[in-house]
Parts: C-alpha cells; structure tokens; sequence
DNA sequence: TCAAAAAACTAATAAGCGTTAGTTTTGCAG
DNA sequence: CTGCAAAACTAACGCTTATTAGTTTTTTGA
C-alpha cells in the first residue's frame, strides 16, 4: 500500500483531517468508525495511529479550529469603525460566507461538539457562550443609538446564528440560486427584520 | 423491581419513548445505550425488550410523530381563507410553539434523522422535501400578490426553517424572556424581514 | 386464592468498537 | 545501491454494544 501523502495535498494530518471531517458531517461522529475513516483512504485502520493520536482528537481540532477563525473574525470586527447596522450585516455575511467555504467542518463543529471529551467541552461552551455575548452587545449598542428597532437582543442573536444554519441544507443544485444570492437575500431577510420591526 | 407502567402516567411503551426523547436529546442517539435508558427508569436493558422492539424503533416513532403533527398543521392551514401574510406568521408561530412543547422530541427529530434506517429514512427525506415545497408555494403565491417583497422563496423558507430551530438553543433563565416574549420577538423579526425587504 | 399473563430478572451471544503490539513494506537521503 | 525512518500491515486485546434465551417474580382477573 502507498502512503497517502503522496496522493492528495498536504501532510497526511491534514488529509486524514479532511476525510473526517467529511466523514463526520455525513454520518455523525458517533456513527463513523476509524475502519470508515481508513476505509475512506485505502488504508488500514491501525495505521491512522502513524498520524494522530486519536478518533476524538480529530473532532477536538475540528471543532476548535471553526471556533478560533470565528472568534479571530470577531476580534477583527471589534476594532472596526463602522455602523452597529454594518457591523451585524459583516456578521451574517461571515457567517454564512464560513458555511459555504468550510462546510464540513462547521457542520461537524454545530452538531457535534456534545460529543468532544472534557475539558475540550467546556473550554468550547465558555468560547460560544463569549461569542454570543458580544453579539448581544453590538445589537443593544445599535439599538441605543436608534439603529436598529428595539427587540430583545439575546432572542435576535439567537434568531440570527440559527438562521444561516440554514445554508447547511442548502441545495445547490435549485436553480438559479447561486452562493452570492443566497447571501445576499438571507442578510436581507435578517437584517431588514431589524430594521423596520414595529418593536411594539 | 416493580413495573414502570405503575409509576409514571400512560402505558410502558409511552413512557420509554418519552425517556428516550430526553435522553437521546441529550447525549445524542448513537451514544446513548439501551442500559442507560433502561438505568433511567430503574430497570435493566433486556427488560425493555418487552415492550419495544428495538432501538431504532424508538427513533422512528419519535422522527415520523413529529413530522405527522407538522404535516396535519399543514394540511389545516391549507384549508384556512386567510391572507399569505397570516399563513406565514401562523407557521412560524406554529414553529415555535411546538419547539417548546415538544423540545425532545424535536430536538431528536432534527438531529438524528439521518441515524434513520432505511426504507424510514427516505420516507422521512421526501415527507420533509413536501412540506418544504407547500411552505414555498405559499411565499411564491404572496410575492406574485404583493404581500410581501421579491424574495427568492426557497431561500426564505431555509431562513424561517433554520432560524425557528434557535428555540432549541433558548435558555429560559434568561432574564425576562418568556416563550411568550420569545414568539412575538421571533415572529416579528422573521415577518418583517420579508415584508420590508427593499428587492433591489 | 390461585392460575395465567405480564414484566421483571440473569446469563450469554455475536458483532463491532477504538486502540496497541509487533512486523513488514515503502520511499527517500547519502 | 543501501540503510534508515516513516508508514503501512496483520493479529489481537479488552470493552461495549444491541439483542436473545431461559427463568423467576410480580401483577391481574375470575
């Protein structure tokens, strides 16, 4: 058997990355066995050992690295000078830009984060949990300076983090609805609801 | 050991499957062994074998008995005389409303679906594939009456669909939202989205 | 009260899991 | 060409899994 360095690009660690990240998204991490995974790469399941440590390191380094391009995207962000409004549309496009580039991945870190081992799940909800917050923090910000309507600003985080989940499902292959249109029309959707609610 | 049925309400069977949608929900369905549920309720695994069939059995009644009280919401609403506007926000309160009554079992439901087995799994998929369609029916028949604006309707009903999903996620505690405050937030955001949404 | 039915139990099975140990093959550097 | 490290292999371990078989206990109904 060849090695499998050769054959793809990158070192194997990153292939082998790749196809579980794949593997994972397609039939949960839980369902997928390493002989799957190996499978995956023509390779005998004991010789993953050669390249990682183990089946849940794997999802450790899927799940923490969606979250450090996020929070580095937010660090980002914080020290931009631009509206509250443009700060929220830079948010859902990001987002939504994230799930299409790394589909996979992000995939894997929405669902299948329960499953990562201690400390890694907690160390995991702590980063989510400050996430949110500044999120909540530009939307009421936004609101005092009258940008936006007065709404509860956990429920529209909520609202909105859901809401470009839905690209996971996301059919290609409906016509006519290409990666840009549907960025274009899901910000709108969310950010118009914003905007012109009757916040009553 | 006593019987289980004596204990809780209902017969045997309901009150498994009510078990396992809590359980299930929380550590996921192919993580969670037949000895934990059965722990769960002080008896031993082989005892459930008296009133289930399976594992996988479980599942199956917990997806399709979801999908059942969606799809007669659906078909009630199809028979309502009421503007395209009142449909949509009907269905996304409707949403949201069984997503707090029903938080197991469809949190299990749009989790788990793809641990399915065949031939359940495709039934699932092309019963979910119609709902879909009948929701992008009723946006694409508002948009050609001008209720709300020029929107790419499949990518709408993706976003109400996912967004609605966020009541998973709700912590209660959260100070001063109630289910009720969540709704109406929810609602008005998503409403609104789609009827000031300038088409450009 | 007592038999029959329902539902619990213990013991065990075969299959599958992640992973380790030890060995052989592969491919690159000298 | 050759030697060495990297990476493949086979065999196997210890554990867990859902589920079955067979038996005992509990509950029910006449």
């Amino acid at each position: 058997m060849s090695k499998i360095s050769v054959n793809g690009k990158g070192n194997s660690k990153e292939i082998i990355a790749t196809k579980a990240a794949m593997l994972f998204r397609s039939r949960g991490y839980s369902s997928c066995t390493m002989r799957q995974l190996a499978e995956s790469m023509d390779i005998e399941a004991p010789s993953l050992y050669n390249h990682i440590g183990s089946k849940s390191e794997l999802l450790v380094n899927i799940c923490f690295s969606v979250a450090r391009e996020f929070n580095r995207h937010m660090e980002e962000l914080e020290l931009l000078r631009i509206s509250g409004i443009e700060k929220i549309e830079n948010l859902i496009r990001f987002h939504i830009r994230i799930m299409i580039r790394r589909h996979n991945e992000v995939y894997v870190s929405n669902h299948e984060w329960k499953q990562l081992p201690d400390p890694h799940l907690a160390l995991f909800l702590q980063q989510r949990r400050l996430y949110e917050n500044k999120m909540v923090q530009i939307l009421r910000t936004a609101i005092r300076k009258k940008e936006i309507s007065p709404i509860e600003p956990y429920i529209a985080v909520l609202t909105i983090l859901s809401a470009v989940r839905g690209v996971e499902t996301w059919q290609r292959h409906k016509k006519g609805i290409t990666p840009r249109k549907l960025e274009d029309n899901m910000t709108q959707h969310l950010l118009n609801g914003l905007i012109h609610s009757n916040g009553h």
